[in-house]
DNA sequence: CCAATTCGATAGTGATCCGCTATAGTGACA
DNA sequence: TGTCACTATAGCGGATCACTATCGAATTGG
């Protein structure tokens, strides 16, 4: 079955003379009169009743009728389609973003990108680093914003964005009362409020064991959200990247801890060779021209 | 846009794996790299990006892949359907039916009918003798029941099934009172409910018109039904071939009018040299056996 | 009743395009 | 570094599609 013996079937269908639809296909009518010939040999019955004056479908080819128009107006609409997001009127752009990094530290970035591509369509992809690496590899997303992948892919480039420290966040009204640093020794007793999924999990935990810590109580929580709730709660301690929490801090207590100092750098992630589209382009421009320094203080 | 090309392109889709895809589609690898070049060209974009392990879609690929696939399933369950309908399994058959022919009078050929095609698809279509004539011509139906249909078309083929008189009917309780036959005369005063869709409508006119009867009152009825609504409640006097209201009398009074005799034929219609289906042949014959002397009485 | 017209089918030819084999080029991987 | 896996390219039949020319039959009009 080829796409030009159905265009043949419809434009007979309309029109009901082979010569007027081969006219509107402009071939020649023999070429038409053969296509359909082949088309009914392969679908096993005839399509028309040949009657000069009177040619019309048979039940069969009224059968087939909706099937066959549907297959040609998939393709048309697929031409269409093609067409109108060649001209730019349609364009799209995937974003994959790390659960630890908040949106909200993209939000003037994609105000400005909207500006400027005000068709656009983004979308967004959350993960943890394994998942982001993923989503580049696969080309599922076009840029990322994340910590450190740890995957070193060579073909991974990376825009350091800005770096930041872990800080120790604990609710207003429970940890140590004093203003004072206090010692991870000192904070063991509390209940940890474990982020599997941020790229700095592993290395918290090495400086955690390096501290001689063993935390007793441990929760697991699934988003920076969740984790902040339970801390206002009072319910845990969270080790959060300062950024998360910026702009959000009613409830929330920083603490000094003595012998716990991380930092982590966030980046943002593309493929090298892959042509970017103009809107990828645009954003990763102006995420690197940002100045990030009143986001992490 | 050809088929092939959108095989190629789903199957490339599945496997993300060129080669596989030509293996899966039975086709040599540089076919089907040639395929999907042609396509994009077509499109105006790549469709995947071409990294060995990595292949995939691109961002314009999979804004196609919907539409592409919707296009390949259509054409797959056309060809399905062809061969369901081929193996029989799927029959149907067309009926055209005068608006004067009662369908309690085919109901036994057609009970007989579906216990010979128990898969069969029966649809009706109702209308006026130029508009059954015209359903036949454009193949929208196989057979027709129908009084004469007018036009003589030398190609039509029909059976007469059987004869019968136009009545005329009043309600139980109008009309003349005695059973005595009366004059059509004596009629004229009544309401005439006159049916415009019948076949013998321009000869029970003429008739009436020979008679000298003008009937100064005229109401015009779309259906039997309606009609013998309306004559039950006395609201007016029906011309009615003897077949319709056999079995539903109830409320009734057939008239025995001087000078006023009319029959009509009821006939089966085809078209010749067009082939018959198995069910229309069946129908054909099992209406041409059958007794109708039950139904005229 | 015959000529003109219309409509679909057939024949034959040329060109396009598909599918094939062979092979090159290039990352990935061990 | 050598081998493998994957895609692209080249070149060659062969299938088939589109074309022109023409026929046969049926309808229409004078």
């Amino acid at each position: 079955m080829e796409m030009h013996q159905i265009r043949y079937f419809l434009a007979v269908s309309r029109t009901l003379n082979f010569t007027r639809a081969a006219e509107d296909c402009h071939v020649a009518q023999p070429s038409l009169t053969r296509a359909i010939k082949l088309l009914e040999a392969e679908l096993g019955g005839d399509l028309f009743r040949r009657e000069r004056n009177l040619t019309h479908l048979t039940e069969f080819g009224k059968r087939m009728l909706p099937l066959l128009g549907q297959c040609y107006e998939s393709a048309v609409a697929a031409k269409r389609l093609a067409t109108s997001i060649r001209s730019g009127s349609l364009v799209s752009l995937t974003l994959a973003l790390s659960h630890t990094v908040s949106m909200t530290l993209l939000i003037p970035a994609l105000t400005e990108l909207l500006r400027l591509f005000p068709q656009l369509e983004l979308r967004f992809l959350r993960g943890t680093a394994v998942e982001i690496a993923e989503h580049l590899k696969k080309g599922d997303a076009a840029l990322a914003v994340a910590g450190p992948l740890g995957e070193s892919w060579e073909r991974f480039d990376a825009w350091p964005l800005f770096s930041e420290a872990m800080e120790i966040v604990v609710g207003e009204a429970s940890g140590p009362a004093s203003d004072e640093p206090v010692s991870l020794r000192d904070l063991a007793r509390s209940r940890l409020l474990y982020r599997p999924y941020c790229e700095m999990a592993g290395l918290i935990d090495e400086h955690l064991l390096e501290g001689q810590v063993s935390w007793t109580d441990r929760y697991e929580v699934v988003s920076e959200q969740d984790l902040l709730h339970l801390v206002r709660s009072g319910l845990g301690v969270g080790v959060l990247p300062k950024s998360t929490a910026s702009g959000n801090t009613e409830g929330l207590r920083w603490l000094q801890v003595d012998g716990f100092e991380i930092h982590r750098t966030v980046s943002l992630y593309g493929v090298s060779g892959r042509e970017r589209s103009a809107p990828a382009a645009a954003l990763l421009k102006l995420l690197r021209a940002r100045d990030w320094s009143a986001d992490v203080s």
